[in-house]
DNA sequence: TCAGCATATGCATTTTATGCATCACTGCAG
DNA sequence: CTGCAGTGATGCATAAAATGCATATGCTGA
């Protein structure tokens, strides 16, 4: 729309860093750029960019401008859609992150499935770290994040949560495969592969570590679970994975860890809390919030008993 | 600010209902008006405004634009409004409704309290009843409403609320002056002057009638309560008036009602939902909020029980 | 049918935004 | 210390956009 095309140039600004960076995105002229900024500073009365000499930085003002900015950008998107809603076509785009590179089956499954009833809503898939994930929804980036044992934050407003115990995951060859539950031995008992300390999981085994006073022989540490999965197939290791996160069953198989050992996490759907979303993207949270409470049975809800009752 | 000049034009077409009308007040030629508004719907796909014969209205599309350009205008007189307070000096603008003419004398005592500590920050003040109270502030014309008994709608969120029992109000020569407290034959037994039944005290005292199967002697009705004040010097009637209404005792006295007569009403402070107000307006609540209480002990919150133990 | 008032549109003019060339400043590598 | 690369700011000519005037067009109600 134009008439945020002043506040699309100022946002494009801070995240470049650079008034000149910011204009070669936006195809502009550095000077075109630097005298709206100048005209926007100078209608404000504030700075909004401290001039550095490499580049520009937000200023105080500037970072409540930004927040502004952002939230108007993404209320006019919600707007068209919800315009573009009473013409009976579903349309515009929905931006997701989620947590870790456990969802993605899940997630493309949903997506597909959602798709197939709106086919002019189109998707943005992003898979990052929970503190990540709110920095996107903060950011306006995001409109959903699913995120397994995020942090708390004041901007963080959960749409639905599902429990998800962690499961072991090794080889069929491995010998801990013939026992159907692990307790703590089993887990010391060999040596284990580990995602980093930014993965919710990861947070989960650390504090049955230091619960237990005991360390997991752990050999390798890696953010990305395609090559923990593969490699468990060259080497009896043991690893870990959420239930949704679980493929079909083949060389690699999953065993369940008793509950006392590692406490069951928590898997969030979320938005910013405040926002009005964008009708597809509000519907697909739900969708996905439906889909999961079904999957895995919704647990009873500490905060409010009697939502639970409804 | 600039950039949100065409929303504003539509804004301002909006509420005359006619471009010519919006151009003569906006000081422009109906033509740039009009095609300014052209080249937003050619954006916009659809269109915001039907063409009637004698102006324009808002279309469906043009309802969703139009709410959403009140906020952004409103948010960015918050922004503003934070952006002052960071250099030191508050300034900004509170607009205010109060629900009867019984406020003024509260709210200008606060008013003159507040802009004492803060002589940058200028108000504006509007009696309505509480409907229209709750349209000003989804229009975002009103940061605050000060209303008695209002509709409960899902746009109106309170930020306080007090008890007011109804008093009844009499010249000093009327017999009942010399009772404490009156009942309900006390009430039957003489003329009343009632509010108009946009009036929350007049909500109450229908409740009451009703309830009791007898009619009061009501030999006017009237919407202005200096009116009906002064009225009560001249013949031997009863009105009504709450505590926080009531004047220095002169000419007109005021008597407490039994309880179990006319249920005690509640005054709100409220602002609009999901809204986040300029900092001076959010200051002020907080401030008035904090007074009435004072004055009239904080009810026990029966939401939660837990915020009212700190 | 016609007067009255509404929105739309063609065209000349004014206002605003942009691009080019250049300046002034800073940090860094040699 | 010096030159280089990179930054934002500014003067001026040009391009783009908004505006105002005159006028067309459309509808209602008497």
């Amino acid at each position: 729309m134009r008439h945020l095309l002043p506040l699309h140039y100022i946002d494009t600004v801070a995240r470049s860093g650079s008034i000149r960076r910011a204009a070669d995105k936006l195809a502009i002229t550095s000077t075109a750029l630097n005298r709206r900024i100048l005209a926007m500073e100078e209608e404000l009365g504030v700075p909004i960019f401290e001039r550095l000499p490499r580049g520009v930085r937000l200023s105080t003002a500037g970072e409540l401008m930004i927040q502004h900015i952002r939230s108007q950008i993404a209320d006019m998107e919600r707007v068209k859609s919800q315009i573009a809603d009473l013409s009976g076509a579903r349309r515009g785009h929905v931006s997701i992150v989620c947590g870790q590179a456990l969802m993605p089956h899940f997630v493309s499954e949903q997506i597909a499935l959602y798709r197939r009833e709106h086919p002019a809503v189109t998707f943005s898939v992003r898979v990052c770290d929970r503190k990540e994930a709110i920095e996107q929804l903060t950011s306006f980036d995001a409109d959903i994040a699913m995120v397994f044992e995020p942090f708390r934050t004041a901007e963080f407003h959960p749409l639905g949560r599902v429990e998800q115990p962690l499961r072991a995951i090794m080889a069929a060859s491995h010998p801990l495969a013939e026992k159907k539950k692990l307790g703590w031995s089993d887990l010391l008992s060999t040596s284990v592969v580990l995602p980093t300390p930014s993965n919710g999981m990861r947070y989960l085994l650390d504090d049955a570590m230091l619960r237990k006073g005991d360390v997991l022989k752990q050999v390798i540490e890696s953010d990305n679970h395609d090559f923990i999965k593969n490699y468990l197939i060259h080497e009896h290791c043991v690893s870990f994975q959420l239930p949704i996160g679980l493929g079909a069953e083949g060389e690699i198989l999953s065993r369940e860890i008793e509950q006392r050992v590692v406490p069951h996490g928590n898997l969030y759907v979320a938005q910013l809390k405040g926002r009005i979303l964008p009708v597809a993207a509000a519907l697909f949270g739900h969708a996905v919030v439906k889909e999961l409470e079904a999957r895995y049975a919704a647990p009873v809800e500490l905060v409010n008993p009697v939502d639970a009752i409804q």
